[in-house]
DNA sequence: GGTTGTTAGTTACAAAATCAACCATTAGCT
DNA sequence: AGCTAATGGTTGATTTTGTAACTAACAACC
């Protein structure tokens, strides 16, 4: 049982998690010192901010967060005054989300500390490992 | 703020923890369902049964997990009796975690299982994307 | 030899994630 | 129309994590 050969620096599910949570680290800090938010919140921040107007349902879809995270992280986000959301008229189930003006400052602002943060992580990398390391996290996200 | 340039599964923390999450998936089915255990766990359990004998410190400064959650992985995996702990003769403060013949099998069973199912996820990238991958994976773990 | 500071590991409590059951509404079928 | 199933989203109970404070043992210094 003494030193096999099994490498666990080289298991995918293993280095992916660590470099994952290596490279959030300061990032991580700022949204939660800054703004008090949590990962699920950001995200969902996020998503508004990029796309606009959606729906808890195409966030979920997007992000493969499951609907119960989605659904508290956009009710904090609402008490905070970030977004709005609105029932549609057709299908009463549904409900749009959107950033308030607060919410969209907000968004931007973390939108600029996070392109600034990846720089300063591609950086790390040679031109070449950018490229391919971001196409292969793309294979390998989507499941299956 | 409708569809703005800023692409969110260009942002390595959240690229990478989509990835790592996708490909961890299975996997997690494995020793959750088989074993009935935990992340913390199965990453003790490898610890121990790639270097042999440690401490929980050090299983802490290798994996980079926090110290309570090392100290419950221990004990859940020392209840199923997978490992046994003696306290060390010249420094009683120090534990010396070893696995027990039935935890060596677990191990080796998941070891299987994980190279297995490792390669399954590198046949989804060409050979050069798993090499720079990795490569670039390690920088991105190695924080600072 | 006693005081202070560290270190290995644990525990207690708060915060967060998970899972299942749950509304309310809509869709589909007969 | 009326019944059943599916859908969007929420809630509550349980599990897991995170944070801080805590032992117990050792080290270092005076």
């Amino acid at each position: 049982m003494q030193h096999d050969d099994f490498d666990l620096q080289d298991f995918l599910p293993y280095l992916l998690n660590q470099a994952a949570e290596a490279s959030s680290l300061e990032f991580q800090q700022v949204y939660k010192d800054r703004y008090g938010m949590l990962r699920t919140e950001w995200r969902v921040l996020f998503h508004l901010g990029i796309y606009g107007r959606m729906s808890a349902k195409e966030i979920g879809q997007r992000s493969k967060m499951h609907k119960t995270k989605i659904s508290r992280a956009v009710q904090k986000l609402a008490e905070r005054r970030f977004l709005t959301r609105t029932t549609d008229d057709q299908d009463r189930r549904l409900e749009w989300l959107e950033l308030t003006t607060q919410g969209g400052k907000a968004y931007r602002d973390l939108r600029a500390i996070a392109m600034q943060y990846d720089a300063g992580l591609s950086q790390k990398l040679t031109d070449r490992e950018n490229a391919v390391l971001r196409q292969a996290l793309r294979k390998l996200a989507q499941q299956g």
